[in-house]
DNA sequence: CAGGTGACTCTTT
DNA sequence: GAAAGAGCCACCT
């Protein structure tokens, strides 16, 4: 029998417990709401981990029905941006806020104080 | 075991 | 505000 010496990345099933945890967060963020990575990472117990959550969100998969979308980076005190490098990428994790109703400033910033999630909500 | 990596973030120029 | 540096953490080879 083949040992699982390579793990499908794209086994869902099977991704590390930290990563589950991460996700157990992300599917918690209502609609037209966002946090950052580091903020998913501090709420999943792991703080200082802001990388982990952004290596999560691009290793979960339509089939896991995480609101990836949802997670973004930390520009500035108030504003969040797309974390995404990739520029289709990009475009579609925007779509999919805008289509939430999350709305993006002139430079591409989403407002924390507006759509910023906290857990108390 | 060691070194490289990145959907991060904070501080300093 | 942009650019550069330096920490950060677990995953992958």
């Amino acid at each position: 029998m083949p040992s699982r010496r390579n793990r499908e990345k794209s086994d869902a099933e099977h991704v590390g417990e930290l990563y589950q945890r991460m996700y157990a967060v992300a599917r918690r963020i209502p609609r037209g709401k966002v946090v950052t990575y580091g903020q998913l990472a501090e709420l999943a117990g792991m703080p200082g981990a802001a990388r982990l959550a952004g290596a999560a969100m691009r290793a979960s998969t339509p089939e896991t029905g995480i609101p990836w979308q949802r997670v973004v980076a930390k520009r500035s005190r108030t504003t969040a941006k797309i974390g995404i490098l990739d520029p289709i990428g990009a475009a579609v994790q925007r779509s999919l806020l805008e289509a939430e109703g999350v709305r993006f400033t002139r430079s591409a910033g989403i407002s924390l104080a507006e759509h910023g999630w906290l857990p108390l909500d």
